[in-house]
DNA sequence: CATGTTTGTTAGTAGATCTTACGAACTAAA
DNA sequence: TTTAGTTCGTAAGATCTACTAACAAACATG
């Protein structure tokens, strides 16, 4: 099969088209929508796919036998349901004939990667750590890591995905990653002459929200916040990760929030997002209430002042982002003891309050289900992207 | 030629594919594409195209006797210019052939349509007064407005283009327009019917930020912000036009800027951004100013003060929308004397102090080079994207 | 005047899907 | 048990697309 190199799919837009078609792209579109298909509802006959499909039986099949040929689709008996006619062969993707690894870079201490299977579940990880390594010493501790984790795939493997903190630009060159210390890092490129296999390396929270739109659900247009050492989003609009036009798309951590001044941050502005509700500013603030209260009860009532204050300048940020794009989905990835509850309360409200309630009503904001492995499959998704065509 | 139904096309990208594709998919593909690069550049031979399209010479030339056919292309005879081999056949749209009416109903009192050519140039203009009609009354100027245009047309029309104020859904439905008295108004649907053309209705501001990406030159990611009775904006991403997922999106003259309050809105919030930076407010404010002022001097510094104040709300406003997407050009569109100078002077500084000076440093922002006719200019881009998948 | 170059067309090939037709295998009813 | 109807997957041939190869026409250059 081809291990190398994305597909080359084929849609209609309403865009002016850039570059020509041949009979063989077309060949290739249908055969990816037929993998899509299949990955997601599994378990279906030729005859299934070609009515959800809109292709014809012939054309099903024709495609399904290059597809089983290369390994990536497997025959699984007959359906049993009794219904009349000749009984159909199901069929599904085989999900255990590859295995997907990735990396997450974006942990402020420690590496972490992980083995996952074609379905996006994290089959084993493990981690590294950083220990304060920068530039060279970094990357060494990248390729370490993403070697030991290679050599747990127990199945030929489809290909390396990497969500790195930072700006990434379409060829994996690290522009600048201050806690890396990389600039112009080409670590797409790097990675793949060292292990050989087809490494995509993108930004963390691209990564994440590319995971929360394929594994999380609905399929709106959708915003992810990833608050961590600090504040970073993902942005998804009519299916595709929007990347922006320097490849910095969602660096809103160092966006000043409000006209009312507010903490110093080490940027050198005042009130900057990541100043009100980075981890380590939220947890110090909260242990600094804590040691001054004299009372449980009162040490809470200004932590909740605290995490109130940091919702609200989350929401302050957002309003303007959810009215210019007509948002209705804000999840976020993070610490749950701080986002989850008074935060993003604080967060959704002040949306609400300050943009049009009839276009915004039915915005909703929740945490994200794929816990901390939010990167680690996210990574995944581009790799079964890039390679299959799907996700 | 095909006057109804946009054509379909296809293009590789990186999304899972929805739809099957067929070999007369690729045909249209390749003919939009030959249309379109004779479009944009005009005045070529056959060989020309297919070294730009890459398509074989054969391949161009049957695309080309297609388009003859329709009458969309024409033969300029031969190229004069002395080079070895045989004389060149120069080609051209046939620029003359069709014209394209559009409306625009963005004016607070008066409707705007006008006769352009296949180039968007605005051949010839007509106007009415919208007399304070509501309803099926606006319903009534906006289709008598539509006839007189037509009637002044010259050739015949490839469709009809419509801006309108308003959330408008993708079918061309007026969800809502209050300055009209429009709920689920179905104009697209109606004025179809009324005339027997292809009719295409979008919002005023999405239409300008198509007229300003289409003629307006660099081929970057655009927010457009319309000021005039209320405000709103326009957004380009990757090429395409972003209409959010209730098709509210570039609706910013409702959210609130800043956290120090400010004047009350009409929609019942304080601060809101149309209650700083509308024409109405900018206008009765300045007249204050210079009612109130005992020197001319004194009046213009007050004036500065009020178009200072209103830049620096819109940038408050722009900046977490720049960083959250991280966009390079911005462009306003309304009365100049009132937003050129002062007011958009203020309005980059606040973004650029607001936001990280690294990744917004090469913001543009400048107004629109495209006048009063934005409107009219870009809903015929919507003509010329849906009828011919030209732009 | 011979040579080389470029243009546009004709004829035939390869690849993709489609329609039509058919055997296989099952359910349900006579 | 037989018959009819349904569904599945495949085979053969038709249609559509763009491609390669070859060629005549028309020009510049040495």
């Amino acid at each position: 099969m081809t291990t190398t190199g994305a597909p080359r799919m084929i849609q209609d837009r309403a865009l002016r088209p850039t570059a020509k078609v041949l009979p063989e792209h077309i060949r290739l579109n249908n055969r990816t929508l037929v993998l899509q298909t299949l990955y997601r509802t599994g378990l279906q006959s030729r005859a299934d796919l070609a009515r959800e499909t809109g292709l014809t039986r012939v054309t099903v099949s024709d495609l399904i036998s290059e597809l089983m040929g290369e390994n990536l689709v497997i025959e699984l008996g007959q359906r049993q349901e009794p219904r009349p006619g000749k009984p159909a062969t199901l069929l599904d993707i085989n999900r255990v004939a590859f295995q997907i690894v990735t990396l997450d870079l974006s942990g402020h201490t420690r590496l972490r990667g992980a083995v996952l299977s074609l379905d996006g579940v994290v089959l084993s990880s493990s981690g590294i750590d950083l220990a304060d390594a920068r530039g060279e010493a970094a990357y060494d501790k990248v390729a370490e890591l993403l070697a030991q984790v290679i050599a747990r795939a127990t199945a030929p493997i489809l290909g390396v995905g990497i969500g790195s903190p930072g700006i990434v630009d379409r060829a994996g060159v690290v522009r600048n990653a201050p806690n890396l210390g990389w600039r112009d890092q080409p670590l797409q490129a790097r990675l793949q002459n060292a292990t050989g296999l087809p490494v995509r390396v993108v930004n963390d929270a691209n990564a994440a929200v590319l995971a929360e739109h394929s594994f999380g659900g609905a399929d709106h247009d959708l915003l992810l916040v990833k608050v961590g050492h600090g504040v970073g989003a993902g942005l998804l609009i009519g299916g595709r990760a929007i990347f922006g036009e320097r490849f910095a798309a969602g660096e809103i951590g160092h966006v000043v929030v409000g006209t009312d001044d507010g903490p110093l941050c080490a940027c050198g502005k005042s009130g900057c997002l990541e100043a009100w509700l980075s981890v380590p500013r939220l947890t110090s603030a909260i242990q600094d209430a804590t040691d001054a209260a004299t009372t449980a009860a009162e040490a809470e009532l200004v932590i909740d002042q605290i995490l109130t204050e940091a919702g609200r300048r989350l929401g302050i940020i957002l309003a303007p982002v959810v009215g210019a794009l007509n948002l209705l989905e804000i999840v976020l990835s993070g610490p749950p003891e701080l986002l989850d509850g008074t935060l993003s309360a604080a967060t959704v409200e002040t949306i609400l309050s300050r943009t049009m309630a009839t276009e915004t009503g039915d915005l909703t904001l929740r945490m994200t289900e794929q816990g901390e492995d939010i990167v680690l499959r996210g990574a995944a998704v581009m790799v079964l992207s890039a390679q299959l065509g799907v996700s």
